[in-house]
DNA sequence: CCGCTTTCTTCGCACTGTGAAGAAAGCGGG
DNA sequence: CCCGCTTTCTTCACAGTGCGAAGAAAGCGG
């Protein structure tokens, strides 16, 4: 069972996977330093590293500056070790991309769905799709689904968009393709993006939030993705706002979404005689005081709403992202007074708010960081 | 650095910690049932367990029925192996106990504090407590304060019944007691107690609410507490119920503590001429309606305060504990109803609602328990 | 060229994991 | 009572990987 040698095979042990990761994400740098910050012994860390060299995973970079010795080989991480394939299923088609193990988009492919697909014919596009972009080593396939997925078994548990209903998404899929298959709530995947590659990459525990269509949530705490018991958590954009408010979508009344998302800014507009919200954003620039109030009352409410979870959860930041983030100049000065407005104080003091980075190519980033962080997640156990 | 037999020492390695803590909280079992659990090879869980053994950490503990050829001999934890201290910081008294390492308490101490005692007063009082209670091997000390902590720097960030600011707690008392010392919030401590040895056993994430002068509420997320970036996670008493109600002490408008704790109870109380809260609750019981209402409607918005919570974090259950709990039974069948009613379905459909087991003993079992749970941390890094 | 620093490697040893083989303990049938 | 069968636990040799100590390699500066 030793290690053979240039083989694609699991990270084994604690610090093996504990220097590969300080390599990944703490940029190159000398097995000295490697061996202070792990808390490894020198002598071990020689041995480890002339085994990831000869597997390919990580690269010597040339020489650092001279500190008055040798000077300090750096090493890194190599990106082109292997690659992973992010795929966001969406009502009329599928996007797809192939990234490295560093985040970059290296090739990209869209594929149009028919109307209500049925699960295996969708799990038949994305074989397709995937084998389309399979170049080199790929380590597995992520999918990111709006709705309710329960990532841990794999399932696709409620989909709105596509009417599914507790679908087995992993399993008919990673026999499908003969790579480790992972499905997570499209939210959820684009969060991951900004935590591993984007504004979130500082914070141990963020919020990010997506104003859209609909508004979402994904939660990132210890630093990892948190899913709740079964995948529900997050819900931000049903929680009550005034128990006697407008009757929502959801059968409750005065959610959140019935004051800040598209549907929101729709029904204003054409009241105000607005053809769309486009129109209703240039009108606001131009300085017409109603359009202006209008998203300056969403930004509010959107405000309120995350001023509970700042109170519940206590994040370092926020991070705003979605579609609507085009018009964030009209509603953001108002979301951020409200936020800050009658907060507990010590909570909100550090609170950060910023957006998100990575845009609409976060879903795809983050659904194939789902294979990539599972590839190189430490074992539990010394194996 | 072989190890000491017999001596008190920290829990060296992943697997060793493992198997104590399957031990702790599996109950009594065999070896092989051991190796299956722990996923370890049965050679070595006869060397290990020969050192725990001789250690004192576990016990033999008869045997078990045949299956049909040798009997298993039965491993168990020893509780008594050593104990720990915990306490609680009140306006005018200090509450201790020594709990041994099941979470049961042996002996227990309190001491009246004077007015707005000094740190190093209170310091200095919880020095002789802990002599006081010094019996046998004591591993650590647990304080729970309310207000705001910095567990994981030892420091009160905020405790208003004190009016301590920024004031060290480990760091002095350690040096004091000469064993480790931990702090952390009151309500957080006594989530952990019912996490480990009471309702919330069974759960890897649930809250726990506590009722009564005012609302509190620990996050176990991933069977751990979650502190949030500062400790200023589950302030679940100052999410706006009502951007319009009345003025809260915090300086927002219509917290939900305004609308259920023990000051709306005793101003409704004083309004339908009742002279106390008791004498309402007596009322309601004995059918009047008036008093009946006020105890609903105190449901009613706790109900739906809690129903963001289960919409955000998505937890198994609800705990429930604090001093008004004695009132529960007029007030939780409008609770139950409230949450349950339009919650994303998904969400609550699993969600259990149950009533806290330990009572006022939690809060120093919890601090106990906070001493104990870290001597026996699993190392994250095999030493 | 020599000494000094820093960086990395080699070496032997200890701990703890593994699988294979065998000893120990209990059941039940002839 | 003995023998075979099961299950449980132990012993043994070996491998992987951690450590410290010592030393080699590489660069700076006089």
């Amino acid at each position: 069972m030793g290690p053979t040698k240039g083989d694609l095979q699991l990270l084994r042990g604690h610090n093996r996977g504990l220097i590969v990761d300080l390599l990944r994400h703490r940029g190159p740098m000398s097995r000295t330093k490697l061996s202070h910050l792990s808390g490894l012994a020198p002598s071990g860390l020689t041995r480890m590293v002339r085994d990831l060299l000869a597997e390919g995973l990580i690269q010597e970079q040339g020489k650092c500056c001279s500190h008055g010795g040798r000077r300090a080989v750096l090493l890194g991480f190599n990106p082109s070790y292997a690659s992973t394939v992010g795929i966001k299923v969406e009502r009329t088609r599928i996007r797809a991309a192939r990234v490295d193990l560093a985040g970059k988009i290296l090739d990209r492919v869209d594929v149009p769905l028919p109307d209500a697909p049925s699960p295996d014919g969708v799990f038949e596009r994305i074989g397709e799709t995937v084998e389309d972009l399979r170049r080199g080593r790929v380590l597995g396939v992520g999918v990111g689904i709006s709705g309710l997925v329960d990532s841990s078994r794999g399932i696709d548990l409620y989909s709105p968009i596509l009417a599914w209903r507790h679908v087995e998404v992993t399993g008919p899929l990673s026999r499908l393709l003969g790579i480790p298959a992972w499905v997570e709530n499209d939210v959820n995947a684009l969060t991951l993006a900004e935590r591993l590659y984007g504004a979130g990459r500082p914070f141990r525990h963020f919020v990010c939030l997506t104003v859209g269509e609909g508004i979402g949530a994904g939660v990132v705490l210890q630093g990892e993705l948190y899913h709740g018991a079964f995948g529900g958590a997050g819900e931000l954009g049903h929680i009550t706002m005034d128990p006697q408010g407008p009757l929502c979508r959801c059968g409750a009344r005065g959610c959140l979404e019935v004051y800040a998302s598209d549907g929101y800014l729709e029904t204003q507009a054409h009241r105000l005689d607005f053809t769309d919200i486009a129109c209703m954003a240039k009108a606001a620039r131009n300085g017409c005081e109603l359009a202006r109030t209008t998203f300056a009352e969403m930004g509010r409410s959107l405000g309120q709403g995350a001023k509970n979870v700042v109170n519940l959860l206590n994040p370092e930041a926020l991070v705003l992202g979605g579609e609507r983030m085009e018009d964030a100049d009209l509603f953001l000065p108002e979301f951020e007074h409200e936020v800050r407005r009658n907060a507990f104080p010590e909570e909100a003091r550090d609170l950060t708010i910023l957006s998100a980075e990575l845009g609409a190519d976060g879903f795809l980033i983050g659904a194939a960081a789902l294979a990539t962080e599972s590839f190189f997640q430490l074992p539990l156990e010394a194996a």
